[in-house]
DNA sequence: CTGAAAGCGCTTACAG
DNA sequence: CTGAAAGCGCTTACAG
């Protein structure tokens, strides 16, 4: 049983109601060509499509165009709650601006993000948002070779010459750790992320070099394969396993730092009498946990609405394609970190 | 500075190659007129097709056949914590059969819904998944209108006769209130959700069918008109004053539980000391909170899968449009929830 | 089994 | 200021 399909209405229909070309309708429902047409025209052309409840078919324009008002998004999975927000933050903007977005969850699998960008270059998509970004990343080069214009948010690849929105880095590190410092920890130790992202890897780097700037020991780090609960459960126990002293910890993301917690809570921990820990991106809910965690927050909004910004100058041709945009991070300190315990 | 572009390779160019006509190369890649086609020539096509990279523009395809391989989804907004599970059970779902998706915010404004149809009838979307309904939907009588198959998930309308993927409200309530009802409580009240929403008010009808039918008071009930932390904060403030002798509370989702406790905490009511509360719906991270959240669990990720499934079966003519799935919720007992204090 | 033609609904260079 | 024509990249009924 076919269902019985009501044929839309075209530019054809709305031109026969009032006997003009089609042509003369295209131009005077078009922004930029209305004033070719004559004022009394574009009202009565206005006037007739609203009658016949016209509204133009995105498709068939995107075909003649050659731009579909759409741009991808790539991102490992929405269900990770760092990525809702930012995705909000892509949708709204480029909403703002008469665009589409479609969304790809790749989950860190490279097979993914190479087909999720072929089927995103088959709808004729404007533009991409990257999110899944390594330091050495094909899916970017890919866009590159296929003249497909791009920006990378949040995580950025190795050698720079390409467009970004990301935090800073160092920023959010040193502002952890002189909250840390400030509490007299002198032996902190960090749970990094991947070390194949750049966000694991600066995270990492910032950590290092500021606790051998400032004298103290830089190498308690453990390092995972994933930003994950349970990567942050497996490195803690790793680093438990070492039986070196240390009072806080630094996480790469707050992920990593539930692991730990989970790990500290199984063996009698105490967060924060026994040991401070700091996560990183500060996700939903944090504050309602026991104990809340102190974190470094990103802005995930605003980093979606800037690439977004970003990515249309670069579409538009107004971006020469290299910019990177640096938005600063904000210590948020609750109730996971306290003053060293001898 | 305009940016250079590649033209992109066409059906035209893989058929000069190898010298046939395009229609043949559209039939030999298209899988269901392949075998109209000698399978050498199937081979040749498909070599030619490869060595120049060539990929089908979706959009054309679409034009010519009248159909997008897109399907829609209207959701409040993406940032509230159940939506994201249902949003990726879709993605992938979608994915699964060639379809790829857009997603509206609509922040439950009427306007915002209407635009977002308008903008998907626009980009022909084959269909679309609306978890945005309320008991009476004119979104739902626009679809209907435009002929556009449509399926709600979630929430449902009055009346039905209409395609729906809900979850069991009843057997949700009853499983809570068993529950609290073994645990000695006899004086329950209940922080209803809004009840233009189906789910608002099939909640509160189940609870308070249920307190009834076991004998017990069913008039301690304070409702909300949105499901969120605050007006479940607002709800449970009324509810207070109101200096009515309760021992546990279920409310309509978790963010009015969520609203619920940190009153609870701010006058010094204990969880599940003096009060015993129960959410709905099973977000994210209840387990780590302080207390763990008693909730009613809802299969979101399954409920997002079915809806593409049923909507597909619309598209296709196989279903006639007004096929009800009710999904089984499942109770997950956590710490906020004790036996009665006398 | 393959080709030639028409057309999906727009946009736009070219005339007038 | 408006019209007539061509074409975006496909698909498909019609021939042969």
């Amino acid at each position: 049983m076919k269902r019985k399909i009501k044929r839309k209405v075209t530019i054809r229909d709305v031109a026969n109601l009032i006997n003009v070309h089609h042509s003369t309708v295209s131009r005077a429902l078009s922004s930029d060509k209305r004033d070719q047409i004559s004022f009394a025209m574009v009202e009565k052309v206005e006037n007739a499509a609203k009658k016949l409840g016209y509204y133009p078919n995105i498709v068939a324009s995107s075909l003649k165009q050659n731009r579909s008002l759409t741009i991808g998004v790539l991102i490992p999975d929405l269900m990770n709650p760092v990525f809702p927000p930012i995705i909000r933050g892509i949708q709204d903007t480029a909403e703002a601006f008469g665009y589409t977005v479609i969304t790809a969850n790749t989950d860190d699998d490279e097979v993914k993000e190479h087909d999720a960008l072929k089927m995103m270059q088959g709808r004729s998509i404007d533009g991409v948002i990257i999110a899944t970004a390594r330091r050495e990343d094909p899916i970017a080069d890919e866009c590159i070779e296929n003249d497909i214009p791009f920006i990378l948010v949040n995580r950025t690849v190795d050698g720079g010459g390409v467009n970004a929105v990301v935090v800073d880095e160092d920023c959010g590190i040193r502002t952890v750790l002189d909250h840390l410092t400030s509490l007299n920890h002198t032996r902190i130790a960090h749970i990094a992320g991947p070390q194949h992202t750049s966000t694991g890897y600066h995270r990492a780097r910032a950590v290092s070099d500021y606790l051998r700037t400032h004298g103290m020991r830089s190498n308690l780090v453990e390092t995972t394969e994933r930003f994950t609960i349970e990567e942050g459960e497996r490195a803690f126990r790793k680093l438990l396993a070492r039986n070196i002293d240390f009072t806080a910890i630094v996480t790469g993301n707050d992920l990593l730092a539930l692991g730990c917690m989970d790990v500290m809570e199984e063996v009698g921990l105490l967060v924060p009498g026994n040991i401070s820990i700091c996560g990183y991106d500060d996700i939903l809910f944090l504050e309602r946990m026991n104990p809340a965690l102190t974190t470094v927050s990103l802005p995930k909004y605003e980093m979606g609405s800037y690439a977004v910004r970003a990515l249309l100058d670069i579409i538009g041709g107004e971006s020469d394609g290299s910019g990177v945009i640096r938005l600063q991070p904000r210590l948020v300190i609750r109730n996971s970190t306290a003053t060293a315990s001898r």
